[in-house]
DNA sequence: CATGCATTTTACTCGTTGGTATATCGTATA
DNA sequence: TATACGATATACCAACGAGTAAAATGCATG
């Protein structure tokens, strides 16, 4: 706890509707949202603890206090960032819900819609941050969420090997913590703008799923 | 911040070298280590910000400062419980350095060995905490360790597209991401005791990235 | 121009927690 | 038994950061 909180040098982010003297837009829905994805992108920088409300503040350019008129709470804001995340990824679950097409085809499409998400702002926030950090209310909710997500993942394994697009021996329990695992991962290495975007990582990771390492005789 | 850090009844941990009352042991290493453990497990549990000191020396009934006896600072703490679990981790690499056998079986060793680490006590520091709550010099560490491990996987990827027992056109650095993120994400749901061990686990990772989903014809 | 509401700021409180100065205790050795 | 030193405890400090009260500002409408 000494120098190291100083290190970036908070760079003023050019998407708040704040603008820096006059012209400020209203709608509180956006300026909601701007606080959100502000904290998101601060969160994945620097981590929820290690973010404070003034330096959130001050890179919208306004005090803590403006932030407590669109948010409860920081509990709130990482609530609000976590659920924005899942959201995306049960909106994927969503795409294929009614889609006939077989289970290793429909997971594909989720796979690629998850992967977009995690590689998005919000990535941080549902893979890396502690839902110790919320109260058990908001704490529980969050945990339906990515247990739905979970299941759904299992589900469509067990889709694909009852009709059969699915190797029958994969164990459905498993074989979705794997996919998420590799999924969630990408939150940690992947930086947008360098290598690869998320379609592209989802297309060669489906390859690997689906194919394997060993070489097909 | 309100009544949620009271939950976990700080409950007395029972490998603990400091007994209740009397009969203390010795050898300083010793109770170092046990301060490294109580914190890993207290860190997994609770989250690295939402332990204190005064939380973990309750936990080793013993005040504050006499941890400080045994360690610098809160961040050496953090880096010792970073520092063994990765160190577990490449120990698992030493074993299949000077290994003739064929890439993918020297991975499958890796593999194995490194879920067993990710299970551990230290799974959770490894994976789960941020490098931004160390210092620059730390973290750069910290880095070197992790990027040594992305390296020792990818080249075992490379090794075995060469030698013929991986597939010719998996992309090793994609390949690596995608086992140790279903790898790293073992910290986040297993519960030891609960449902299989970690060599069970690696066992289906392994069959799962071998062959793959698709049916093999 | 006056009134009222939404927005934003200034200036604070207060609990938590990392860290420390200093005293005390226990025990091995001379 | 006296001494010395390592180990542990008591009692504290200072900083930081979440959250708030209340004043001020902007702005639209009558």
């Amino acid at each position: 706890m000494t120098a190291r909180d100083a290190q970036p040098p908070r760079i003023p982010d050019p998407d708040s509707p704040w603008r820096p003297v006059r012209e400020r837009a209203r709608s509180r829905e956006l300026k909601r949202d701007a606080v959100i994805l502000a904290a998101a992108r601060a969160f994945k920088e620097r981590g929820y603890h290690n973010t404070s409300l003034d330096d959130l503040a001050a890179r919208l350019h306004v005090t803590k206090p403006t932030i407590y008129h669109y948010v409860e709470n920081k509990e709130q804001i990482l609530f609000e960032c976590f659920r924005t995340g899942l959201d995306r990824i049960r909106a994927g679950f969503a795409a294929v819900e009614r889609s006939a097409a077989p289970g290793r085809e429909r997971l594909a499409v989720v796979v690629r819609s998850y992967a977009e998400a995690v590689a998005s702002d919000f990535g941080w926030c549902m893979v890396r941050a502690e839902n110790q950090d919320l109260s058990p209310a908001m704490s529980r909710r969050i945990k339906a969420l990515k247990s739905e997500i979970d299941q759904g993942l299992r589900q469509l394994v067990t889709d694909g090997i009852l009709d059969g697009s699915i190797r029958a021996d994969c164990d459905p329990k498993m074989t979705a913590f794997a996919l998420a695992g590799a999924l969630n991962w990408i939150a940690h290495w992947h930086r947008p703008g360098e290598s690869l975007t998320a379609a592209g990582i989802a297309d060669l990771f489906l390859d690997l799923f689906e194919n394997g390492l060993r070489p097909r005789s």
